[in-house]
DNA sequence: CACTTGATTGGAAACGTTTACGATGACGTT
DNA sequence: AACGTCATCGTAAACGTTTCCAATCAAGTG
């Protein structure tokens, strides 16, 4: 492997003149230029990025954190976001990292060694967000949950208007007709009406509202039923929940993935969807258009989320600017998985 | 941040000796290391990691390339391999890349660049990775392909036996009374019988040369549609194989993507699986427990994919052994998409 | 012509580790 | 007492870059 010592060897130049073309400054000549790219390519070299880390303590590499590996929705988000910071020219690696608490301090002491020069958070709990994100100085912006009231001034943040989005779910629910309405997923908390920024929590309080606004009634211990972000877990979820409560005649499951579980759960107890049971879920994962009945559901603009999350960043990177929230747009996009009540 | 040499100074003990209790070496004293591992917890010390790798001129993470960010079976497969490498106390970065040749071209420069202590590849078109993988000299798995005839010496391979699976998808329509079965997949290379060692070609040639055997007919030109791996391609391609080929009572889709778009397709062009057609898919992705109804499919064990593959990696890193090629066992899992014809 | 200016380049220090080597001292052996 | 062995530790070089500083030279200016 050619080191940087070779090409200015071999170009006949310094090592300084090298390491300028390489990044290419202004003050080179154009002959030297032409040489020592000549050289570069023929040699096929590639510059050793520790050395380079290590110099200017700062990685040149973005690095994007996943809090939760196996969510369907978050590897969509992953996907885009890479895309998009491939269409900026940079690169990024991925550290995926498990719920768990602890898993979020190790993966903030792998981030302090690493020195990315930026950070992209997708998913992830705001609460246990909170305490782990001080470590970090660089730039970064959380992607899919509202940052704004941690207050931290090098993070942005990018999301959808869960608790408005919720509202919306419930109302196609509503709308045609249904006044028993059963929610699935969410964190046990959420039943307490704990104060919490995380998107799952806002779309259940969002809804919840709706169906009070709507002259719904809806009681916790009954209509409710968490479970962790999973088609297995919306699966049990769902056989729980209509065991307890029979007289549903629809449900919001808060993420697709549930959704999916829940489907084939009231199938299995019987229920058609939606001649017995209507359905709604939330994020608009791709499998969801090729569901059998079709689901209803909340889009999340994916693209548009991973875009702004990305341009922000690297805007701040290279720029210094202040950190911004913002709301990104989402859209219903109905199915064949919502009737009337029978 | 803190530096090794802070830790040094405040210790009382030598930049060397730190280092040494950092690499938990043998020959330090037990109260030096006591002295030093307490200085390191009270600052909160993180090796700087580029300088590391700088100086062994070696990283100390491996690195998981996965090829197609957007295939749900290798996000599985990438699911179980990042926990594996982490039950070895190890941690990983990723690096997707996309299909295209030059991609995988860029990722290779990344790579020679990063200097990473083993490599793990997800998924891809062997052809393609036959070609681009000879630049690198680190221990190396590729998983779920078969690398056996590329015949590299740092390079093991775990699989399953696709041709084999193949057959066995074949059969489980054949042995139902199904006569005009069509295949859904692949690369436009596939029907000329080109000889490629990737495993969905070899799914296809295992399925026909069973279909042989049992003397069921199978033209490629009128049953076969190629297509990439996604549901919207499967849906799509099943569209088309369906107008040319009315007659099919039954379909292999060589992944599971591929039939949970093609049964939507189905059903749109009025069919019902499995009363109209049957339908067998291929990998045991999640999703395929919970449509409905539930696919059969063959079920690959990513689990010990994984396990055997990061075994095996890490074991090669620690040890210089020699590079392996195995088959892992395969599952046919029953659903219900296959009936018998009409 | 002497001097300033600007463009281009080379030299060397620095980034934070690891590790080969040598030094030290304790201890046992002859 | 002289010596060898062993455990422990400090020193300094090296890894491959970037960047500050100084040097060189050409060209313009008074």
């Amino acid at each position: 492997m050619a080191t940087i010592h070779d090409i200015a060897q071999i170009s006949g130049y310094s090592i300084g003149t090298v390491s300028r073309v390489i990044n290419n400054r202004a003050d080179v000549s154009e002959k030297a230029r032409k040489k020592i790219e000549a050289v570069i390519r023929e040699q096929g070299f590639q510059p050793n990025s520790s050395a380079r880390t290590l110099r200017q303590s700062m990685s040149s590499e973005v690095y994007i954190v996943v809090r939760g590996i196996a969510n369907t929705f978050l590897q969509s988000l992953l996907e885009k976001t890479q895309i998009r910071i491939g269409e900026h020219g940079e690169s990024a690696s991925v550290q995926f990292i498990k719920e768990a608490e602890d898993e979020v301090a190790v993966a903030a002491k792998i981030m302090q060694g690493i020195k990315p020069k930026g950070l992209v958070f997708l998913g992830g709990n705001t609460n246990t967000f909170r305490q782990t994100f001080s470590v970090f100085t660089v730039p970064s912006v959380l992607i899919s949950a509202d940052a704004e009231s941690l207050g931290f001034d090098n993070l942005s943040s990018f999301s959808t208007d869960d608790r408005d989005a919720g509202g919306c779910a419930a109302r196609a629910l509503v709308s045609k007709g249904h006044r028993r309405i059963g929610i699935l997923g969410g964190y046990p908390g959420d039943a307490e009406g704990e104060q919490s920024g995380n998107g799952p929590s806002l779309r259940i309080r969002g809804a919840v509202e709706e169906l009070e606004r709507s002259g719904v009634s809806f009681d916790f211990a009954r209509d409710y039923e968490p479970c962790p972000f999973s088609a297995e877990a919306g699966y049990q979820a769902a056989k729980r929940l209509l065991s307890r409560t029979p007289d549903l005649t629809a449900a919001f499951a808060i993420s697709d993935s549930l959704a999916i579980g829940a489907m084939r759960a009231f199938r299995d107890m019987g229920l058609h969807t939606p001649r017995d049971i209507s359905l709604v879920g939330f994020d608009g994962i791709v499998p969801t258009r090729y569901t059998i009945p079709r689901l209803a559901t909340i889009e999340q603009d994916v693209e548009l989320l991973a875009r702004r999350g990305v341009d922000d960043l690297l805007m701040r990177i290279s720029c210094e600017g202040p950190a911004v929230h913002e709301k990104i747009p989402y859209r219903f996009v109905n199915g064949e998985s919502i009737a009337q009540p029978r």
